[in-house]
DNA sequence: GTTCCTGCAAAATTTTTGCATCAGT
DNA sequence: ACTGATGCAAAAATTTTGCAGGAAC
């Protein structure tokens, strides 16, 4: 299973989101830069708190909630990044790669920590199943709920 | 393609859940038989402030918000009510019910309507994908994000 | 110079908690 | 009577909005 985004990935998606905030019209800002950076080193989703915390512990401004959760609409609305919301009281953030990288997650009940999911079995099963509904699918999330390897009890770890 | 649950799966569940209170300790309060009660005939989710805007739309005493959401969170608890987050700013819930009606949910974005989804080959593909990550799997929500039938312009349904 | 972006603060929304009171066992 | 359930209001947490100032084109 693959478990992370490579590096060829990040940068294409940075310059990816560069030509499509371009494109549509958008001036190029400290904050904005600023979360696309952050979002482009990340191979998960992260939380507007989390995204904020990171930049506040990086070199330059610190950018105001607000900002990152305008970046993040604005983003969100061009398709460059994708909100995940996995139960949690606050919404998750990820890149949206597009030509590819598309996973979903695994959140661990005991500690919280979020995995990749990618199963291209459960793809071609989610898309099968979306021909025979009478329903127009353009896009989908999975979210599997348990436990991690670390947190499984032992003899039911699978 | 199943739609509803049916009138004797509804009567199982809410017995299930008198069964499950009372085993549990709990008295039989107004407000929380008032939730079991309104939950027990729907067919899909249903946010908190539906719940408590259903309760005041009935005759009898409404509960508040505080009270639903707390017997929102005692059901959850006993797993009697299955919270569904759709990617609304409100979570929603529904049934759970023990012996099957596992279902999902697929939302319009033109129009927000939630429809339930049923596939017995994709939760196959889950299950099956589930036994090959280092992930102890317990439960696993789906969202399909679309456009409903009326909602799908023309030549595109689904 | 115009328009968009940013930051701060206030507002809006959803959910939780404190506390006094009421109801079930 | 004891213990838990409920209602109201206040608080907490997340997200959005208003407005003034600054930056990009």
């Amino acid at each position: 299973m693959r478990c992370v985004t490579t590096a060829r990935a990040r940068a294409d998606w940075a310059r990816h989101c560069d030509a499509a905030m371009r494109d549509a019209g958008l001036r190029s800002g400290g904050a904005r830069q600023a979360v696309v950076d952050l979002l482009a080193r990340q191979d998960c989703c992260l939380s507007a708190q989390e995204i904020r915390d990171a930049l506040a512990a990086q070199p330059g401004p610190t950018p105001g909630m607000a900002s990152v959760y305008r970046a993040l609409d604005t983003l969100t609305d061009l398709h460059l990044v994708h909100k995940v919301d996995l139960g949690d009281a606050a919404a998750k953030f990820e890149p949206a790669h597009p030509g590819g990288d598309h996973h979903h997650h695994a959140v661990c009940r005991e500690c919280g920590a979020v995995m990749r999911i990618e199963d291209d079995d459960l793809e071609q099963a989610l898309h099968a199943g979306a021909d025979r509904i009478a329903f127009h699918v353009e896009g989908h999330d999975i979210t599997l709920h348990g436990r991690c390897r670390a947190c499984a009890p032992a003899g039911h770890g699978g």
